[in-house]
RNA sequence: GCACAGGUGGCCGAGCGGUUAAUGGCAGCAGGCUGUAAACCUGCCGCUCCUUGCGAGCUACGGAGGUUCGAAUCCUCCCCUGUGCACCA
């Protein structure tokens, strides 16, 4: 038998960074039930199966999790595999392609994965939602669709939009929060946590139990973190997000871009870090006795200690500091190779023609000139390498950068008028494309 | 099934026979300014090819045909969405 910490202990921990707790006076009389009887309350999350990467927005929730598990509850994660073959109607009012099981199957793998950066894998129990949805047959999810009605479904923003809208609303995304609330019922869930835009479908869950004659779980949400613009929700469809696998370098980098005013907001959901303390750094950065960016630049080590190591995050630092403040070259540089044939340019051999001057020697002339044992002196196209290194997303792109002074070879600006480079192949050199670094090797 | 209104580049939204990859806004990218912040200013914003030029070619306004010297714009058929009527276990 677990042994619990005082109810209030375990409520002001679990409320700190909650955005809405349904209903408190609810989950009070559950801890205390939990602690009476020495029995650990099951808290469920369901897995969104078709965004296997995770970005910090997920972790919010995770850390709240966490927090559970710190109490000595039980967590369950919920992987929609039958759900994610509906398809689920997203904030964006697009239906959702379904997925195969197969697919979901090792997405939730890839998910689990990474979400034990952050929970212990040894207390989480796994469950998948096919296990009970596939036996429900034609009768059974038509007993179930009766349980709730037209009008409660509407009350969903998302739906009473598209329906005032006169978009389309398939029949089937209303199933998804029904399939979604009789997982509750299965599980029998005491708690389940998602984000604010779960709140909806959460919801549900309660109703199913009540119909169900079970007690109704508690909701708990969590705030939806705002991503790298600091408008809309972190997301991977927005590019507005920063993995939790990213190297360390790029993860420091992406901290150090958002606004002030979001460095807050981070501090606050993805940080220990108490609001006393947060207070205290912005009123001394109000009033300039901290710079801003001394204070990002803790937050952005803090965030890549915790998904990689103390000692990455010190050097991240350092990187971008040479990256981005000395104008230098970082340590760490991503790596590409790329095939001569595929950026070579049409002329040969180690001088320009006659009046031709539009062509960068790298890394000098001498170098051209006096190539190293083993390489001969080539002519490559820049837009080329540009595309082909993955800098640019096609050549048209590439080409037009160039022409807007974007571009650096070696560290240096490549002036507008040149579109060509020669260099001993094989070789490298380093490649950049605004904030954008890349170090390139090119072979025969 | 019938009728009506719609389907335009990542999104919103103009254009409704002919200077044009297609007005404008948002988003995005880049440059300047900075603290790679915000704000602001400027440029870019379909693809490919070429020693790069106010270069050449290709693709694009739901789909397929057609009319025309010429179509996102007109016609026919089809597909999709919404609304009304009909239907309503």
């Amino acid at each position: 038998m677990p042994s619990f910490r005082p109810v209030d202990e375990q409520l002001a921990y679990i409320k700190k960074g909650a955005a809405e707790i349904i209903r408190e006076d609810e989950l009070r009389e559950k801890l205390k039930k939990s602690y009476d009887a020495g029995k650990p309350l099951r808290v469920k999350i369901g897995l969104d199966p078709t965004a296997p990467d995770l970005h910090l927005g997920h972790t919010v929730v995770l850390r709240k999790l966490k927090h559970f598990q710190d109490m000595g509850h039980t967590v369950i994660f919920l992987i929609g595999d039958f759900t994610g073959m509906i398809g689920d109607p997203t904030g964006r009012s697009v239906t959702r392609p379904p997925l195969s099981r197969e697919q979901i199957n090792q997405n939730a793998t890839t998910y689990l994965a990474q979400a034990h950066k952050i929970l212990d894998p040894t207390k989480i129990e796994i469950r998948y939602n096919s296990e009970w949805l596939d036996k429900l047959g034609s009768e059974g999810w038509i007993r179930l669709a009766a349980k709730y009605t037209v009008s409660q479904m509407l009350e969903r923003e998302d739906f009473h939009k598209r329906f005032q809208e006169e978009k389309p609303i398939a029949l089937h995304e209303l199933l998804y929060p029904l399939a979604q609330g009789y997982d509750s019922v299965a599980l029998e869930a005491d708690v389940e946590l998602g984000g604010t835009d779960q709140k909806f479908n959460l919801l549900v869950g309660r109703e199913l139990q009540r119909a169900h004659g079970q007690p109704s779980q508690v909701v708990l949400t969590t705030p939806l973190l705002e991503g790298l613009d600091g408008v809309q929700k972190m997301s991977k469809s927005y590019g507005n997000y920063i993995g939790i696998t990213e190297p360390p370098l790029e993860m420091y980098g992406k901290v150090m871009s958002i606004s002030d005013a979001l460095m807050w907001r981070y501090y606050d959901l993805l940080t220990d870090v108490s609001a006393q303390e947060i207070e205290g750094m912005k009123s001394d950065a109000a009033a300039g006795r901290a710079h801003p960016m001394q204070l990002k630049k803790d937050l952005a080590r803090r965030i890549v200690a915790d998904f990689h190591s103390a000692q990455a995050a010190q050097q991240a630092e350092e990187d971008w500091a040479k990256q981005f403040q000395k104008d230098e070259v970082p340590e760490e540089v991503e790596r590409v190779t790329v095939r001569f044939a595929d950026v070579r340019f049409r002329v040969e051999g180690d001088l320009p023609p006659e009046g031709f001057t539009n062509y960068l020697p790298v890394p000098s002339i001498e170098a051209i000139t006096n190539p190293p044992n083993g390489t001969k002196p080539n002519w490559l196209k820049i837009d080329k390498l540009l595309y082909k290194s993955g800098l640019a997303g096609s050549v048209a792109e590439a080409a037009r950068k160039l022409k807007e002074r974007a571009v650096k070879v070696q560290n240096k600006p490549v002036p507008t008028d040149v579109i060509s480079l020669v260099m001993p192949v094989p070789g490298e050199l380093v490649l950049g494309l605004g904030r954008k670094l890349r170090k390139v090797r090119i072979e025969p």
